[in-house]
DNA sequence: TATGAATGAGTGTTCATTCAT
DNA sequence: TATGAATGAACACTCATTCAT
């Protein structure tokens, strides 16, 4: 029973430290060698704690994937804050800027969203739906923009939804494929060309 | 040890058949539940053989990863004999061609691609190699037949590589977010309007 | 998991033979350590066998309790055999030849009556229903014999229950004081004295 | 290592307290869970002190056995200075008194009866030979108190150790068959009629 | 003196691989 | 050749005990 021990100091801002912590260390090996092919003892050596003093700070292996999933699926509010922030502008000018700040978010969230990618099997059914959720709504989120451009007559297209999913698959890619991308474009040209592609 | 058992009966047809059934069956247990969450004892079971038995035509687990490999990074090859059955086309036609090929080829190999997507971590380093020289031929055979449309005038476009890479992307992705894209297209029309798209 | 391996050769009689002497020797050290004291590892080792072949004939250390619960729990069943090919006797000879018998299976039950006394905790609550179960029997079965006795006159009673208690308690003792009582009466002259004390 | 710290402060009453409460509250947790399923964070934690400080008061979890031991083999004791303050009345009456006492004394330590029957082989080789010799020192004030009565002519038995044995073992009934025996009797009538069975 | 974080050997269990039959 | 029982190192996780603060 490890539960007690993780509920009674909870909140404190050292154990909250120590976890992301674990998460940003677990993370790492779990790019590198897979889920399962991380084994809790490397995830300890490599935070510099022993394996009795890690389940301190987790209740089992799979609450790291819990950490991971509740420190990083907002890709959706993080647009809401973007847009709000960004005031009066028109939806071209948003659209430009919501596409530049959604790339730089794949850049800065890249393990996340590959490992998010990969592994999404040994996620709880409820996280899975959590992850899945924000995918949808940053979707929606372009989809939203993109009809408003199309009803001040900035836009034309004939299906918004799969222009708003096209571009979260290149956001994605920057991710996935940057192994191949970075040869041949920094993330700024990649982005500036994509927004004209998209733009027409 | 494995390279013992695969010398000698390495080409009997028989040896090579069984291993493509292995193959076949474990790749489906390794997509539902994950390379490192299926066991040998599983693969032998649906192959229905027993455990000693799959090590006649197998050296380790991870040899199945290689048959995998090698039996499927063939998208390449398969769009160059697509284009050359096709004949004497123009460039656009061509592309519009090769495009619903390549559709067809990822709704086709969609197990296959999750699979290298998720688990190409376990694959050995020279598999993962061609692995990932298959992706980059794809890119760079839509590349030349973009550079050939510009060419000929057909086409007009700042950056041909990345417009490739696009394609390859959206390939992708009809595997990779089917349970998002299935709500709202179908393949044949996923296809179409990329291909509108893309030629603008 | 296990289970596969348990289903598909469950009922081979090699396989029955296997599990009864892992429960014989894991009840052994269970005698000596305790059930939470024992550890699966010296089960293996006192069977002569390696640990992963141990987890072929059980499916977990549980399993053993369970094992040890339905091969043993039989205390009355035995007594209904037994009266049942005793034939046609009065109930003074009934019960003397009922209460040697249960003094016999004390003996040989030693063991197990005392693991259930002290490890009762860790069974299942399925389990522990059939152990209470067969101890509230074979009270019954005793009362039952002594109504009869009563109704034909032989003996006299203010209350059969308590005396078919106080008779289970006798037997049970025999096993859990043995220590003691062996020092001054062989398993003859005690069930001997005490059949003399019921029947007063 | 525990000797160290318990030698030097070894008599002060306060620790003696602490020691007290930490064997009770420690004892109330070994009858739910075990010996063995009882972790030393749980025994601090009902404690109200930190699991630090509880190796203040305890040199080792094996040590509360030994405090629970020294605490409670007093049963031979409590019934010598029961007779002595009864004082000079028949064999008879004193056996009567004697049972109820000892009766009464098993429903008030149950728990350490049940725990002791339960838990023996966790105590140390010394304590265990202290636990043993107070059950037989009962059993022989028993014998004493019988013998007595047989030569005053008021008893007539073949073997008054055999009764002794008898007598102790009605009495721990009392604790260990409890569930089974509250159904059906009080402690007062169950104490009643067993007197009088003993008694003829 | 008291705390509770840290330790690490030990627990039950799994599974890729081997090998007698 | 085929079988499946056997192996044992490795895994996730626990807990009595220690020790810096």
């Amino acid at each position: 029973m490890q539960t007690d021990i993780r509920t009674y100091s909870n909140n404190e801002p050292l154990v909250r430290e120590r976890r992301r912590q674990i998460m940003e260390q677990a993370l790492k090996l779990f790019l590198a060698k897979g889920y399962k092919g991380t084994t809790t003892r490397e995830i300890a050596r490599v935070c510099g704690i022993s394996e009795g003093a890690l389940y301190r700070y987790i209740g089992s292996k799979g609450d790291i994937l819990h950490l991971i999933c509740v420190s990083r699926a907002h890709g959706a509010k993080i647009l809401e804050d973007f847009i709000r922030q960004l005031g009066d502008v028109s939806p071209t000018e948003a659209l430009k800027a919501c596409l530049r700040r959604c790339f730089l978010w794949a850049e800065n969230s890249r393990d996340y969203n590959l490992f998010f990618t990969r592994e999404i099997r040994y996620f709880s059914p409820e996280d899975r739906r959590i992850l899945l959720d924000d995918q949808v709504a940053i979707v929606h989120f372009f989809e939203r923009l993109l009809i408003e451009g199309i009803n001040c007559g900035e836009f034309e297209m004939e299906n918004p939804l799969l222009v708003a999913h096209d571009i979260l698959m290149k956001v994605h890619d920057w991710g996935l494929r940057r192994w191949f991308l970075r040869q041949h474009f920094t993330l700024e040209e990649y982005a500036r060309m994509h927004i004209d592609l998209i733009l027409k």
